[in-house]
DNA sequence: TTATTTTCATTAGTTTTGCTTATATAAGCG
DNA sequence: CGCTTATATAAGCAAAACTAATGAAAATAA
């Protein structure tokens, strides 16, 4: 059975007659005929009683039954012909996207509301994990469309984009006295040797980075507070438990409470990538998602510099 | 678009290749390159990515999209394919059958547990109304596959079938001087002239045709009760109330507190119908379930026959 | 690198099928 | 009983879908 016969099957019902149906879909009526007559043969039986003569041709409880499930079937391939147009504008349909939690406080929140700004029936999903690996695995299975990715980071199967380097800073208590130890100056990162710091707990991707980056340094840290969340992290900084070290985007810069300081030396930067699958067509959403992220991200990455 | 294009798309998108597609479908690999070419064609979008080399193809947004809606209208198409089945074996389904109350009452219990018996998966659906052209209309509206009528009737757009012929009796309480006025004899009609009947209201079909029937015969009618009911009508008579004039098949002639008498001369006797459309093919479970009223009706008014 | 393998795309030729025109057939209607 | 209004069928033709053979691209192995 093929689609021409419900079409014809539709038309004749709603007509009444071969002839109409075949005037509607432009066709001949032996052409109607010979379909009805197809659609007939594969269903084994009829769909039509014809009466002859004038009166029009009825559904017969099989082409009744039949009828139904064409009409739901022409719905459903309706839907799907606007779900694609939608899908092919942009500007519509269904956005899934990866992210982790540095990316999601500062930067994530601009670059969703200017993608709402431009296409705003489009629906967007975030997920977010703590690692690279969960999100790579959600996207490999095809339940994301793009992710945030913390760099460096390397995948074969992965289309990796750089959007830009987001340097360690420090975070440093407004009004304690280390704020202003190195005024102008950067900050050594030695001091930090004795120094109890506001961290992120082990498990996460960039608590390890850091204390890791600190011993590369010959710095070995001490916690006085530990926290998933990077706001806690920023406000344990202005209450004064101690300095933090944390990735530029997740600070708030704006914040009085806090100075922001450059290191020196510097910790081994952390990237930040849009990662799709290789080879794997991108939806126009995707594309503008990604354009914008790398836009917002340059634009942040530039202001934020202290 | 055609069924073949969606029949293909998931044919590769199972087998993860062109090849593997045209194999499970027992085509050649370059019917299914072209058939996705037309698919791709149709929705102006690539429906896979082509990695190239020996690895296996892979759905875009667009493609993943389509497939989706594709399983669906394939779901559709198998469940309708199943439906047609049952309609051709009249063993399941849906069959709608249009009644009146004294075919309700006895007979149709009877006809509807054979049909039970005979086709255990169909389910069986009656609609009760008070008047021939409520039942017509519904039949001819297509909510109907077949019903029940009380005749004489015609009409030019029903294909009739007659039952048998319901002659109406007299019912006497069982203990009544009546029921023993003419032992062995039957009861004439002209001696209900002086009393109170027990009968059904006015508006029903049934009640018009005993009090003209009766009037044609020179007898008119007084009622002491009246109830659209049968069951209670003979509930009425069984109490003493008085006599009643009913359908044969509307009585219940095992109930020990009444007496059925032969009115001499009969009431223009009612004939009981099946009707469906004119020309319009029945189901085969429309087919079952008129011979099993057929039979159904003629035991039942053999049995009753007083 | 180069050859080999795997896979999809393309081309040319063949078969199938779907459509049209013309005609036959059937059923109301006057 | 012909006329009108339908559908069914037949024959011819054009479009399409398919096959076989070949080409092109990418991974893999030598």
């Amino acid at each position: 059975m093929e689609l021409r016969h419900l079409r014809a099957l539709i038309a004749v019902a709603e007509e009444g007659s071969f002839g109409g149906a075949a005037d509607a879909m432009r066709l001949s009526q032996a052409a109607i005929s010979q379909q009805i007559a197809g659609l007939e043969r594969a269903i084994g039986q009829r769909a039509f009683d014809r009466p002859g003569g004038p009166r029009p041709v009825t559904l017969t409880p099989a082409g009744r039954l039949l009828l139904e499930r064409a009409g739901e079937i022409m719905t459903l391939l309706e839907g799907a012909a606007d779900d694609l147009d939608d899908l092919s504008s942009g500007t519509a349909g269904r956005l899934t996207v990866g992210t982790y939690q540095s990316v999601s406080v500062q930067l994530l929140p601009d670059v969703v509301s200017d993608m709402r700004a431009q296409a705003p029936d489009l629906s967007i999903s975030l997920i977010e994990h703590d690692r690279n690996e969960e999100l790579v695995d959600d996207l490999l299975a095809g339940s994301l469309d793009v992710t945030f990715l913390a760099g460096p980071y390397e995948h074969e199967d992965l289309d990796l984009t750089l959007l830009g380097t987001d340097p360690f800073v420090l975070l440093l208590p407004a009004d304690s006295e280390l704020a202003h130890e190195f005024p102008g100056r950067k900050f050594p990162t030695s001091r930090l040797a004795d120094i109890a710091l506001v961290g992120e707990h082990e498990p996460g991707y960039g608590a390890g980075t850091i204390s890791s980056g600190l011993r590369a340094l010959g710095v070995r840290p001490r916690y006085a507070f530990r926290s998933y969340d990077n706001g806690a992290q920023q406000g344990m900084v202005r209450a004064g438990v101690g300095p933090a070290i944390m990735p530029l985007l997740a600070t708030d810069p704006s914040d009085p409470g806090i100075v922001i300081k450059i290191l020196d030396p510097i910790l081994e930067p952390r990237t930040i990538m849009l990662g799709t699958r290789l080879g794997a067509t991108r939806s126009p959403a995707t594309e503008t998602f990604m354009h914008i992220a790398k836009r917002e991200c340059r634009a942040r990455l530039a202001r934020a510099r202290p």
